[in-house]
RNA sequence: GGCGGCGUAGCUCAGUUGGUUAGAGCAGUGGAAUCAUAAUCCACCUGUCCGCGGUUCGAAUCCGUGCGCCGCUACCA
């Protein structure tokens, strides 16, 4: 690990802006937010100075035709779905500093400076182009709102530039007998010519692959997608023909009617963010700026693998093409969550149309928050699809989480209570077995860290569920109940090391189970402290000195109840029937 | 078609730069224990590391090739 948050002053988190166009579901989680929230939390728990932005994307094309589609505004959309996600992201304890909306003001004027700089060093240029246009609704069509018969195969159910059934590709004008595919547009679409400004990412393409050649430490599914955009670089349209969106900033008259693309301004909208994040918190316009043009600034973006290209390859080339702005010091991208089935026993995608999509603001009305995060987690989508599977999810949380950290947990605080009158015993001499559980509590801090400094946070949980199972092996072999009867000091010394991993689960669940965490700190007495974007004392390392002897101890609860097997068919058999969004 | 990822035990996966008899968890079998959320611990069991060819003293790992699954393919965001 050459580089690590420790070499950088500071760390700007990002997770993808989610479409504010529909619900986030459990999917979107996995990927592209869980991990970013653990890594931020473990990041501020040892007291790096750490922003983490987030929002919602709130332009674009398919905004407006949902809006058409419920006879509302494209406003009543956006607030919707604005509102829900962001209120799902705080249920699961999504930790953003701001989360925010590009439909801010402010974003205009962020937005529309980042189009005048790059026009003005001749990174845009303008084309000609032809393009479905519905003569009933006044308006041009996407291509997927586009269908017709496939000019190569046939095919009825086509798109408007591509076949789903023979995946040729063609020109707009090759589709035959097109019609709109829009809910109550009868009429046949035509092609209208409409000039657009592209990005000339060309120009990009030797720092591009200089920037990507540095950084042999990512992940190889980003590595692959982006060498494969890099190394064919084409100018790419940023404008569309609609009204929802960024005006574009020049005094021409083919730019009216037009907006900038939502994939241009998307990622522009973390910077938005970060200075109404500043202006929120300091009143400072240009508390952003450390943020986003200091060296000392390390940027990470988690983001799904179809947000690749955007995160890789334009948005860096759009900041290249700025003054001193920084490039992402990591692209965590990751693979997908699917759903498997068990009546069919396959793994399907999620899709709306089948129905199987579980929607992170039911998970949360059924399922315990840290259950979902603990599951989630352990079946990240880091190098390939996943699948979720309630009977995996039973044996994950139930089997790992709760039997074996949870319950090391009880069955340590339980008998020290009794047998303790309530506080940590004092330790008597100790032996091997003590030592080398001592030993492997700082052992297995650092390894958890490193798994995290890694994004491998997958292995972070087990590393930590491993601590869990080294003190079930210490507990079994000290026999506290049996030493009980006979040897006080021997039964003390043992609890009393059992308490210090019991500190330590607390302090290492932290990041992963915000919740569980909270709940045993209030057990053990301890303040866990919370570090904002300033920064702060480093925690991690603060969770391997030792509870001292005598520290009283509140009576304790299950931390992680079991969720009955029943109840888990019960939420399976809802999730069967579509009742999961 | 082009590009990318993946393929290791019944299941889910780990195997950094090639290096002894290929590992973990779960499931299974047998046992121990009774502090604890019927929670725990110990032992045992299972492998054509997708196939084929090559490089090498040595390949799960590198190269070539074939097969399979998934995804992307630029106007979906």
């Amino acid at each position: 690990m050459e580089k690590t948050s420790t070499t950088f002053e500071r760390t700007l988190v990002t997770s993808a802006l989610p479409y504010a166009n529909g619900y986030i579901h459990l999917g979107h989680i996995a990927g592209a937010y869980l991990p970013a929230d653990i890594y931020v939390r473990y990041l501020r728990f040892r007291g790096v100075k750490t922003l983490y932005v987030g929002g919602s994307d709130e332009h674009g094309v398919p905004i407006t035709l949902t809006a058409l589609k419920e006879k509302i505004s494209p406003k009543e959309v956006i607030d919707r779905y604005h509102t829900a996600n962001a209120d799902a992201f705080r249920k699961l304890g999504i930790s953003y500093d701001i989360y925010g909306r590009t439909s801010w003001p402010l974003h205009v004027d962020t937005t529309q400076q980042f189009f005048k700089v790059l026009d003005e060093g001749g990174y845009i240029h303008t084309k000609e182009m032809e393009l479905w246009y519905s003569p009933q609704l006044e308006r041009f069509l996407p291509d997927r709102y586009v269908k017709g018969v496939c000019p190569k195969c046939g095919y009825v159910e086509a798109d408007g530039d591509e076949c789903e059934s023979c995946g040729s590709q063609y020109a707009a004008h090759e589709l035959v007998e097109p019609r709109a595919n829009i809910p109550g547009d009868t009429s046949s679409p035509i092609l209208r010519k409409s000039r657009h400004w592209f990005l000339d990412l060309p120009k990009f393409g030797e720092p591009l692959n200089a920037w990507l050649d540095g950084h042999p430490e990512w992940r190889a599914n980003v590595k692959g997608i982006a060498y494969g955009w890099a190394n064919d670089l084409r100018s790419r349209c940023i404008t569309r023909d609609t009204d929802w969106g960024v005006p574009i900033p020049l005094e021409d008259e083919d730019a009216v009617g037009k907006r900038i693309y939502v994939w241009f301004d998307a990622p522009i909208g973390y910077v938005t963010n970060t200075r109404q994040w500043a202006l929120d918190t300091m009143n400072d316009e240009h508390g952003w700026e450390v943020w986003w043009k200091d060296a000392g600034t390390r940027m990470v973006h988690f983001i799904g693998k179809d947000n690749v290209p955007f995160h890789a390859v334009i948005f860096p080339a759009m900041s290249m093409g700025q003054p001193d702005y920084i490039l992402a010091d990591q692209v965590v991208g990751n693979e997908y969550l699917n759903i498997f089935n068990r009546q069919t026993g396959q793994s399907e995608k999620g899709s709306k149309s089948r129905g199987n999509m579980i929607s992170v603001r039911w998970a949360l009305e059924n399922l315990p928050v840290d259950a979902i995060r603990y599951y989630l987690c352990a079946i990240a989508p880091e190098s390939k699809d996943s699948d979720f599977d309630w009977d995996e999810f039973m044996n994950r949380y139930n089997g790992e989480l709760c039997n074996v950290v949870g319950n090391f947990v009880h069955r340590c605080l339980t008998m020290t209570v009794k047998n303790f009158e309530g506080c940590v015993p004092p330790a008597g001499s100790l032996e091997d077995a003590d030592q080398e559980m001592l030993d492997a509590i700082s052992q297995q801090l650092e390894a958890i860290a490193e798994s995290l400094e890694e994004f491998r946070f997958r292995q972070a949980l087990e590393r930590f569920i491993d601590l869990g199972r080294k003190a079930n092996v210490y507990f079994d072999a000290m026999k506290p109940w049996v030493t009980r009867k006979t040897d006080m000091e021997r039964t003390g010394t043992s609890l009393y090391v059992c308490c210090q991993v019991v500190k330590a689960l607390c302090y290492a669940m932290v990041p992963f189970m915000p919740e569980g965490a909270a709940n045993l700190a209030a057990i053990l007495n301890l303040t866990l402290p919370e570090n904002g974007p300033e920064g702060g004392e480093d925690a991690w390392v603060e969770a391997k000195t030792l509870l001292p002897a005598g520290s009283s101890l509140q009576t304790p609860t299950a931390l992680f109840p079991k969720i009955d097997k029943d109840r888990i068919a019960e939420l399976a058999e809802a999730h069967l029937r579509g009742e999961a969004f």
